[in-house]
DNA sequence: CCAATTACCAACCGTCCGGTCGGTAATTTT
DNA sequence: AAAATTACCGACCGGACGGTTGGTAATTGG
């Protein structure tokens, strides 16, 4: 019992150090070593507890990036009243946090799926995974916003899911190079005019 | 002169296919004897020409990388009456492209940005330079529609720009993965929506 | 026609990286 | 206490990659 504690606390200590180098240099620009330095452990602990750089890799996104989108931006608009104002206020938190981070380099799960896009079908298909949870979340309270009245009748649920999540993909590429505040503020002042549409009895 | 036409051939050759790998497997997975073995080229050759693979992939970006922003997505919206309608065709264009091209890996300036980020400073500078041109030329644009009365006086033009570039950048990433025709089609829908709205008198 | 320049070749170098392996101290099990 | 298992060390290997260099046909200029 004692020695599967000590394994999962190292095993959590690579899994963070790897997740922030990973983040920050890209998966391919990071090496095991960097990550090992990072620890002060050696190669042979690593390969003791993971496969490979690429298993390594997959426990990350599985643990810590599911997690981490999960609470950010999928459970602060699980059931409650008014979609349109819990979604642009979970975008907000998300961009804040963002804007007052000082080492951000992008959304972490748009810059892994850009990185991965063509080369690692299996990574790939891990990270869209996550993906496709919040796509499901953001159409399911959407829809809700049908029945409570919030959200128009004719409008295409799947469609302004996929508007916000484009959306949202973008700003965070172009916060980590421009100015963070001033296009938070320019996306959040489009995002509400837009939801104010979508709210509207009079348009598709 | 006939010198400098060979050299300007070989050069514009091993650019073309530079920026092909490139995009394909990234910058840094892609290495120069990869793309010298598909121009049966030598290393020689190629440090003739470039001083080094970053000197190499600058003079990608700008003349290659530039080019073809420019031909899709600003000469199209330069000085024509409606400027809504210019800039969804344009969008609709690109993104049309994108879905009929069997090897998409995303918008091209796009994912090099989100490569270079926080790696690279001078060729994330070049590649967001164009970005920027991009963005003073949608402004413009936008703003020449207020006063030929196609979009309403109280649109910050500036936040519309920030708006339409966020999720074209993210659309084209989504559709790497998804299913680009209902992507494409689900997205317009909603730009179309969204540009209704800033045509209005009554919204900001 | 010859000298100089151009355009390219191919072997080579130092470094880095993912992964392997033989070993070992500490802990647990029997 | 002996045996077995855990958790980790660190040297090492093969291959790849960016870049260098000495050389050489072909073309060009005087």
């Amino acid at each position: 019992m004692e020695k599967t504690l000590k394994r999962m606390a190292t095993m959590h200590r690579m899994q963070t150090t790897g997740l922030e180098l990973f983040y920050k240099n890209g998966y391919y620009n990071t090496s095991i070593d960097d990550i090992l330095t990072t620890l002060s452990l050696s190669k042979g602990a690593f390969y003791y507890h993971f496969q490979s750089k690429e298993d390594f890799f997959i426990s990350i996104v599985q643990n810590l990036l599911f997690q981490k989108v999960y609470s950010m931006l999928v459970a602060p608009i699980e059931g409650v009243e008014n979609p349109l104002h819990v979604i642009s206020n979970s975008l907000d938190n998300a961009l804040e946090t963002a804007e007052h981070n000082e080492l951000d380099h992008g959304f972490v799960l748009g810059n892994f799926i850009v990185e991965f896009n063509g080369k690692n079908p299996e990574i790939s298909k891990y990270l869209n995974d996550i993906l496709k949870v919040w796509e499901v979340n953001l159409i399911t309270t959407l829809q809700r916003g049908k029945i409570n009245g919030y959200v128009n009748r004719h409008v295409d649920c799947e469609g302004v899911a996929t508007y916000i999540i484009s959306s949202y993909l973008g700003i965070r590429t172009l916060m980590v190079e421009g100015n963070p505040k001033l296009l938070r503020y320019k996306y959040m002042q489009q995002l509400k005019g837009y939801f104010k549409m979508i709210s509207l009895r009079e348009v598709a």
